[in-house]
DNA sequence: AGACGATATGTTATAATATATCAACCCGCA
DNA sequence: TGCGGGTTGATATATTATAACATATCGTCT
């Protein structure tokens, strides 16, 4: 059983490793993993799938967590700027990271029939040429990839 | 002269030649380009640079093209869906496309500095061995890379 | 202990981006 | 002439995100 991709997994495992492996990497660079940013990491785990702001809001609302935007914008800030969590730009959604804590530059595959989104890596060889060709400088990348997950493809 | 990456290019003959490409291409589909629309693609080729929907609505208000933001998202979405403009996801904003006509699959170099942003290509061999890893059929791609373009590089 | 700085939270308000909906219009064509 | 597809006009609203400022918490320096 593995986290990747589509292929099914055991995720009560999932999503209890990735939050250990989290609050190891935050006490190893004295983050402060705090009870908004860890329930929001752990809705996102729970979820497993890319979740708009407001529906994070909702739950930590249903949950006397917070009721204001900010609360959310900061939380996921936190988690995404330190790694743990991905904003898919395409959705505007946001997605706990499958392997936080290494260093990677993430693909995302979304499927628009049944809107689930894997986190995939591909190598850097194509890309970081293109980008000397021009003469620029690579910090940070955005690749999301739109198409029918196999699941979908079968079903289609 | 050349309107590729980020260097000089003749701009008033970049504009015309691609106004003129879309102009042939729409004749060639069939496809309507209105008032509103080539309007649309005018500034984006004239301000060479990704802009908003809204700051584009304010030229087009200005102009009298109308005021309200339909206007402007429909203009979009018929340039974007026809391959004469593209949206950059990271920076919700719009850009003539440099290429019109041509099949690609594009990469945007994204300035963080001066917020320029060039469109490129590279191969897809990367990026379709990772989807095929994962059995997804890609449909359509999002690449955006951020970083220092080579003039803000040198200057920092 | 007291003062401070850095970090995080609470709260109100608002900005920025985008779409739904429905009526009206235009134009080619059966 | 009337129908149908595509386009436009106009109003309203949905969705996503941030600014700004007050308050609180915690470690640390003196």
């Amino acid at each position: 059983m593995h986290d990747i991709g589509f292929a099914n997994h055991d995720h009560a495992t999932c999503v209890t490793t990735a939050l250990a492996t989290v609050e190891t990497a935050c006490a190893a660079q004295k983050l402060q993993l705090t009870p908004t940013r860890r329930r929001v990491l752990e809705i996102l785990l729970e979820e497993h799938r890319a979740m708009g702001a407001y529906d994070i809001l909702a739950i930590l609302a249903a949950e006397g967590l917070g009721s204001q935007p900010p609360v959310v914008y900061r939380a996921l800030d936190f988690l995404v700027s330190n790694g743990f969590a991905h904003k898919i730009e395409k959705l505007n959604a946001y997605l706990a990271c499958t392997h936080p804590g290494e260093n990677h530059s993430p693909v995302f595959l979304i499927c628009r029939a049944c809107e689930t989104v894997a986190e995939a890596s591909m190598p850097m060889t194509d890309l970081r040429r293109a980008a000397d060709g021009a003469g620029f400088l690579i910090e940070n990348t955005v690749i999301e990839v739109e198409g029918l997950c196999p699941a979908c493809r079968e079903a289609a």
